[in-house]
DNA sequence: ACTGAATACGAGTGAGCGCTCGCAATCTAA
DNA sequence: TTAGATTGCGAGCGCTCACTCGTATTCAGT
């Protein structure tokens, strides 16, 4: 808020930017193959086709390149799969909600495996806690708006942790999502749906739709 | 064949292993503060109170540490709570089969916080998979033979498919657990059971009790 | 054409890492 | 007592890492 974060009005933009997104492109490679603790940012800016010097022109330190790129996901989660979350899918019968959420989640996180090496990764909590706590914050809060919706009687500490709760139960199953072939992919996929929809049905007061 | 050179018959155990012990309760402590990544050997020596020298020369590497204690963790495991996998408990009903599972497990997660550090960290996966693949293929072994005698008539690739995405399920609740306060946790672990429960009731074929 | 800011480079710096090595101390067995 | 194995030490080696700095190049605005 007190810094100029988003209008530099900085000149050379065009090369600048592009630069910047060459070297977010090439960050992912690496941190969704290597993970971020063995990351180097000389790999990141070898593989961006730049020096050293060029990468930390455009990030303070390593942790902003982890921080930059996850904001970059969650601007292209919103914008592709926006309406996984939005709160009309409560109207929708449980098992037809739960498609139309996972399915578009699912698609994005197999398309986007730096996404899941950042997120999944445990022990950025010390440096990366600020990057990754908006993803699964945002997750937890619309999931939690669209069972309010669904079932507006529940007490909201227990919807909360009901929220919570299936976040991570997802959480939990995407490792498998992820190895996965294309073959395997819709039993597993399946399985991660059937998990949710049964605990949601027990979670949710009876007669919900 | 005059050598059998399986047993040690090392002199001086009693020094020997008590160090040995001191140095895995050091990493133990080194490994769920840092996770195993950032820990530094040196760091691990020094918290047992030993010197780098020494560490070596009862571990080859870093990653032989942590498969040490690893190891040490499944014996314990095994040992104390053994029982909880005991195939026996296949023929109680369904929660109750859960509550014999879930409450030691979860016990001894929580005592025991340098076990999760280990099996959580996904980047692990180079190094280390030696060492945490007996743990997750333990869990997942008992879990399948349970699955077996309860419902025998499942077909074997589902069986393995359900006692996999139940071993994750249960993983992605455990950060959970972890970070509940000793008031929270008996919420925390009966939405766990809710969970695991309701996906295995509709896993199962139906009547199963 | 000139200037200054933005972009680019890449060898280099200091710190920390896993791990080694030479050597000293301690113990067992004879 | 002596020999040999085990345990112990800690400075330091070789290496990699995140990051810097002096310098060179490319543009926008004038």
């Amino acid at each position: 808020m007190t810094e100029d974060t988003v209008k530099p009005a900085r000149k050379r933009q065009a090369r600048g930017e592009k630069r910047m997104a060459e070297l977010l492109d090439a960050a992912e490679e690496v941190f969704a193959a290597q993970g971020y603790a063995k990351a180097s940012t000389n790999a990141i800016a070898a593989a961006a086709g730049a020096s050293p010097g060029t990468l930390y022109q455009f990030f303070k330190n390593k942790e902003a390149i982890a921080e930059a790129l996850m904001a970059r996901y969650l601007t292209r989660l919103r914008e592709a799969h926006g309406e996984a979350f939005d709160p009309a899918v409560a109207e929708l019968p449980l098992a037809a909600m739960i498609d139309r959420i996972i399915d578009p989640v699912v698609a994005f996180d197999r398309a986007n495996p730096g996404f899941y090496a950042l997120l999944a990764d445990p022990h950025l909590a010390a440096d990366m806690a600020n990057a990754k706590r908006p993803a699964q914050q945002a997750m937890f809060e619309r999931l939690d708006l669209i069972l309010k919706t669904k079932a507006p009687g529940l007490p909201p500490e227990q919807r909360a942790l009901t929220a919570e709760v299936a976040v991570h139960l997802f959480r939990g199953l995407l490792p498998m999502v992820m190895a996965a072939t294309e073959a395997a992919l819709p039993a597993v996929v399946s399985e991660t749906k059937r998990a949710l929809s049964a605990y949601l049905a027990t979670a949710l007061p009876p007669g919900t739709p």
